[in-house]
DNA sequence: CACCTCGCCCAAAGCGCTTTGGATGGCTGC
DNA sequence: GCAGCCATCCAAAGCGCTTTGGGCGAGGTG
């Protein structure tokens, strides 16, 4: 069923059809009615492909993930995050189309989105330091939103991202201010932006209250639950263990926890945690009391800011770019205490 | 840059240029290197929707995954899977468009999505027992495959599957051989269909050694980490406790572990725990000797025989259906042993 | 030399929609 | 009674591509 045969069928022109489907003015409340039967009768919807042709809107935005050749994981962070933004999508109408493209063939990746037209905008997602998909982005013209943001550039495009560095600071000051010196730092790949963010953080906070950085308390790696489990116990083995851990998502911090217990030791005693948690829907924190002591920022919201974001872009163009800085809390769970006496 | 601007630049008809660009015999090779060079440098790329319309092709097949009201969360499975299915996808050009519909939505989307023709195919994501979806996208017509498949129903349909109940029965068997009989079962949610398959085969399994059912040990549920943390603690604090576990998914397994490490007792000594392991990315279960006892099939590579079939069956429509049906393995890690003596 | 074939290229129709630029006719107002 | 005015509706152009149905000249054939 398309336009010219529900038209014939209605003794209407395609054109009276189109308007009174499109919600126009000119044409009589009775005519609309009895088009939006014969349409859901027939169950009639517009053709996308030719409607997109003919209005140059495709009503889809892109989401572009990239994966390195190495380890080419996806992250689950990114099922939340799409949940948040399809929220948006359905109510406005957008498709929403998954692109994973390798890293070394991003710039031909986005080109040919651009030039295929096949989205109006597009989602960028993972952002690393230095990463030079901004400018490329810009040069073929199509609106964006980054989640995250890219460190030391013009900020003259729109992201949306967690304030990491001022959630990792606080984290490590509270540790501090429990007492706590030999604070290890589990973080993401460093070529990842939030990583290096988070790092800035987790320094600052050693010295504004005095505590010396210790690199061998650092560690960065893709964030995967034995990656936290091998990270911690390697240093729990270690000579002068740290006391307390600080993780960039729940699942490298069950790693940590499991590293923690197989020693014989008790999470929020003997050792504290402090995870960052994106609440994930597979990995919530506790119910009503947090598990762990946490740096809490929804990424199924900051996914449907992106989205949302991203369609008043294609539907005013040349817009001035926003960007939303988004505080994590800080809730404190049963993973955290003073630190041990010795 | 469109077909018009290219050919007028190259002094061709747009005809000459569109089948130089798509591989027609019918044009020179010096003429079609000339324009192949020209698209290059101009990076010109045929507009979709235009492309589309002409062809009667969208070039690109939909995901559905159902979202239900209750919890809607998007299991991180679906990552893993779909980045399986993209690289069938980039390999035939193919876009992947996501759609996450409501449990109650779902005939209208799929109805839409026919008739809108923005996907050439469709992938059905966590089918139900008694899903009706099958009748439903046989009646709209557009090809599709199952991820998974719905008992009790003909099989006339394409799917691609894990034999869950063979895995699980035979891990329950393995079990058993170790002189286990007191084995909990952590399953997923009772509607989903794989979990009805997996009870079923351990089921089979415990009948098959004469060992009777307690249905106290089984469990069903989203298939979280607290989840499966929750179910262990529970059962090991009841009164006659399970002496092992099967987990429907490493992420709950997770949780098993801690619910057991955390009573002081012994993963694969005091206790023993199967899973069944999708060989998710985040979630590898140890790098050279496993860690947890697994039933093992990669989900990452599921999303590649779906993609594939899928396309297959827009290129050839007509084809007959055709079920894939893998074997999963069951590895041996450091999670099992035999039932402690009492 | 006339005739065919074949390789190469082109003009134009058509895919299903939106939208511009009228046409038509019933009403209003004087 | 008639010009003017809305309220409705319509025909046709156009979005950017593919594809049908030729056209044209060079080389081969008798």
């Amino acid at each position: 069923m398309n336009l010219k045969e529900l038209s014939k069928k209605l003794g209407l022109s395609q054109t009276t059809v189109s308007r009174a489907l499109n919600g126009y003015p000119e044409v009589a409340e009775a005519t609309r009615k009895k088009v939006l039967e014969a349409a859901a009768r027939h169950n009639y919807a517009p053709n996308a492909r030719a409607k997109g042709l003919a209005t140059g809107r495709s009503m889809a935005v892109g989401h572009v993930i990239p994966v390195s050749a190495q380890h080419e994981m996806v992250n689950p962070i990114f099922a939340d995050f799409i949940a948040g933004a399809a929220e948006a999508y359905v109510r406005h109408g957008y498709d929403m189309v998954l692109s994973l493209v390798p890293d070394d063939g991003e710039e031909a990746a986005y080109r040919s989105l651009a030039a295929k037209g096949s989205v109006d905008g597009i989602i960028v997602h993972g952002p690393r330091t230095g990463d030079r998909r901004i400018g490329l982005l810009r040069e073929v013209g199509l609106p964006f939103v980054v989640h995250g943001r890219i460190s030391r550039q013009a900020d003259d495009y729109d992201w949306v991202d967690v304030n990491n560095l001022r959630a990792f600071r606080r984290a490590t000051e509270f540790l501090i201010d429990l007492g706590h010196r030999r604070i290890a730092l589990i973080n993401g790949l460093v070529a990842m932006d939030f990583a290096e963010r988070r790092q800035d953080g987790y320094v600052a906070g050693l010295r504004s209250r005095g505590v010396p950085v210790d690199t061998g308390l650092i560690r960065s790696d893709e964030m995967t639950e034995s990656y936290g489990h091998d990270a911690a116990r390697a240093m729990l083995d270690g000579a002068d263990p740290p006391t307390a851990f600080l993780c960039s998502s729940v699942i490298p911090a069950l790693g940590v926890r499991r590293a923690i217990e197989a020693r014989g030791l008790r999470l929020g005693r003997d050792v504290s945690v402090i995870t960052h948690d994106d609440e994930l829907s597979y990995f919530s924190n506790g119910d009503d009391v947090p598990i762990f002591t946490a740096t809490r920022s929804s990424v199924r919201h900051a996914g449907r800011l992106c989205a949302e974001r991203v369609i008043e872009m294609v539907q005013n163009p040349g817009l001035p770019p926003r960007q939303t800085l988004l505080e994590a809390e800080l809730t404190v769970g049963q993973s955290t205490g003073p630190a041990p006496k010795r």
